[in-house]
DNA sequence: CGGCTGACTAAGCGCTTGCTCAGCATGGTG
DNA sequence: CACCATGCTGAGCAAGCGCTTAGTCAGCCG
């Protein structure tokens, strides 16, 4: 509800954006149902009626309920690998960009974690195109965090004795965040994230 | 399906175990469903099938669907809880001690992937009353955690600036091991254990 | 103004769902 | 032998599902 709503993942370039405000509203119902019940258990009236429509309504902007999970899923990873590219590729030394990656990655979990939700835990209802298309994202995330690793390894600044272990470890806790966190949690985001930086960089074996 | 069977979850202890031997098959093919399919796209019909019988065999050994998802989640949990408690009960220091219970958490979430699934992923889908049960036992595994930490930093063996978001880190990993281990992982699940428990000690700013 | 278009609804179709029930085979007991 | 409890099946019910269809209506263009 206090999440980050679904539109701030489509650009809103002027004049790329032709997306009726209806389908707005109803690509945030489904991801507050997709995040709440799951898929399966989400009916075409629920995300109907959220968005103030009838069920009919819905087939007019999306071919079906799986186009609609599809949407976001594929907007939500891009959006996720677009900031761990910007946090990654920014100034300093592997250790500083690291801290950056892992403060981002785990606010946005913290921040939109309704989406994240979906995101991470409906990938089994995807439809069999859309799950290839979004597998190759997560792996891009995946090696963007490896490589980092690679880096402080090479530059001294980490002491790692698996990287793919490591990776799998660092985004792993990002990704949980989105199941656990809650608007009553005590942490705001960015606190979070910044503790989470904290962590990361000492299980790296980075001196901090 | 090469992962942990559910029949060792319960107590094999002799007279206390009188449940049919088709209760179990029923038992195992829900776990395999509900962790490969999710609780709300899996039908009766395919749990039944799975075990062998009619649709209708089903009723006679449980109340509902829902009430074989409260089974498999409490027995799941009371399982976990038990680990923990034993891993952190053994001797040593607080360092010794919570690599134990790194360890065996996590081999844990990778040998009973699919029990482990349900249990942390299928939450939503709980009956009100078997949900309130299973959360106070997911809330006394944390405080395990928890404890253990703040006996490690009064010893001097950890250093840590908040206990929650630490403790949170450290039953988060274990937690998504379940998610994305699989039998093609190349790690086994004891090697991974250490692993984890190596990265958790860093992490908690114990000299290792 | 008439004609058209695009967003929307009311109604409902075909199908699947969780679950029920009458009845059948089996094996132990008197 | 009769009797019955146990474990199960085949058939099927009521409800709810994703999605379709026929039709309404506001707004724009000439």
């Amino acid at each position: 509800m206090t999440s980050t709503p679904i539109a701030d993942l489509w650009p809103t370039m002027p004049g790329a954006d032709t997306r009726p405000e209806a389908a707005y509203r109803l690509l945030q119902a489904a991801v507050e149902s997709f995040a709440e019940r799951g898929f399966h258990a989400t009916t075409t009236r629920d995300i109907a009626t959220a968005a103030g429509m009838s069920p009919a309504a819905l087939y007019i902007h999306y071919q079906s309920k799986a186009a609609l999970l599809a949407e976001i899923s594929q907007a939500g990873h891009a959006a996720t690998l677009a900031l761990v590219r910007a946090a990654a590729a920014g100034g300093g030394g592997p250790a500083e960009r690291m801290r950056r990656v892992v403060e981002q990655f785990t606010a946005w979990h913290a921040r939109a974690r309704t989406v994240g939700r979906v995101v991470n835990y409906e990938l089994h209802a995807l439809p069999e195109d859309a799950y290839a298309l979004v597998a190759a994202l997560r792996l891009d995330i995946e090696r963007e965090v490896s490589t980092l690793i690679e880096a402080g390894v090479a530059a001294g600044e980490f002491e790692v004795s698996e990287v793919r272990t490591a990776a799998r470890a660092v985004t792993s806790l990002g990704i949980d965040v989105s199941r656990w966190y809650t608007e009553r949690s005590s942490e705001a985001p960015e606190e979070l994230g910044r503790r989470y930086g904290e962590l990361v960089l000492r299980m790296l074996g980075a001196r901090v």
